[in-house]
DNA sequence: GCTTAAAATATATTATATTTTAATACACTG
DNA sequence: CAGTGTATTAAAATATAATATATTTTAAGC
């Protein structure tokens, strides 16, 4: 966990995970004085934590018009999608070359967590759904972590964030699936096949869109 | 050009020019007083510009202790050019494989305003070196253009000026080599051969990588 | 529909207080 | 003496608030 020493990065940190866990739905203008009122922040420090978010592109700045939190569509799901693919794909790619026991022992490790909060989830426990997000998080940057990259992880983890706000439109999720999907990937991380993960990896993240896709009802 | 309304999107392009151009240099500490003085602006726009250049990588953030001009180093070079090809080339595919007329004429307009000012510059006309900068761009961004992905066509954007700022260590530039790589890039492009294209694209950008690499002593 | 007036809001500056870091001086210790 | 640690001071970042201005939005009237 990330220990926030500043009132602006604490601040950062809470209206991003609003956005991408929909608390600040899709297109919401975020007037200035209202949140300045309702995060307890005055208005300067709320105009650098917009602004840095409007760079990220969770919140879009319109110039003397003020900030909205940025818009969804079907497309730009798609675009996200494709670009997160594109990135995890080729860092698992040098993750696979490169990494040594010390990875593989920090993969083996998040899988185990991410996998114990999945059979959790399917005897019912719904009140663990956002850890379990936390733990998927992990099992997936880990995966890639050897890659020898901070631009690309940290790029990475940009396009992550944004599937996942896409993902969170819907309560429900893959269940069984997703679960078949990660240890697939696992399994094929592990003996360093990387046709065969990488083939994985694209279904399970297609598949995630696929399901929200059909899911959800963009106009 | 964009037109600025503001003053915080001003500062913004001026700072971030003076960076990418090294008129800021790398690790430099960008003193809040002394820049408001010299950018003739307020320190809460200030501020509000360095978050967002942070948010881009070009300034880094250090909680408590300010801001500074993001750090360069070889391996940092190397990795943003990686990704930039990464980026380029899947563009590129895309590009060539939608590309309509409109976008086919575009990218001639570009190519022709780019070959003209490298026959300028050839002729010993030094005083462009900065048009030129802005006409390599211009082509190398309308290669992509019909990848029809905004996100894809932003991240290269910010992946190109990243490379452009370690471009811009040395004064002196490639001369008629990259003459010939972009002739080479525009004519198999508009042959929409993309494996060709592919190919001299990579090796122009990692010539530019070894140029750099070659002339400028990284500590 | 168009124009104008009023209200709301964003932008920008300035001033101030608080907190943290960086720098300096001063002792203490081996 | 060199080096190390600690207190004190200075500098700088962070955060808020108050204020002024410019722009956009809303509403009203024609």
């Amino acid at each position: 966990m990330t220990h926030s020493n500043t009132v602006g990065s604490a601040i950062y940190q809470k209206i991003k995970d609003d956005i991408i866990y929909g608390k600040l739905q899709p297109s919401t203008k975020l007037k200035l004085d209202k949140l300045s009122n309702s995060y307890s922040v005055s208005m300067s420090t709320l105009r650098e934590c917009l602004n840095r978010l409007s760079s990220e592109g969770f919140v879009s700045a319109e110039e003397q018009r003020g900030f909205f939190v940025t818009s969804i569509s079907l497309n730009d799901f798609e675009e996200i999608t494709n670009l997160r693919i594109l990135l995890e794909c080729h860092a698992l790619k040098l993750s696979l070359k490169n990494g040594d026991t010390e990875w593989e022992g920090n993969l083996v490790g998040a899988y185990h967590k991410l996998h114990t909060k999945e059979k959790e989830m399917q005897n019912g426990d719904v009140s663990t759904k956002k850890s379990l997000i936390r733990y998927d998080w992990g099992f997936h940057q880990s995966l890639i972590l050897a890659c020898n990259s901070a631009n690309l992880i940290s790029l990475h983890s940009l396009l992550y964030y944004k599937f996942l706000r896409y993902q969170m439109l819907l309560t429900s999720s893959r269940g069984s699936e997703a679960v078949n999907e990660h240890k697939k990937i696992f399994d094929s991380a592990l003996e360093r096949d990387f046709p065969k993960a990488e083939k994985e990896l694209k279904k399970h993240v297609k598949m995630g869109l696929n399901f929200i896709s059909k899911g959800y009802k963009f106009n």
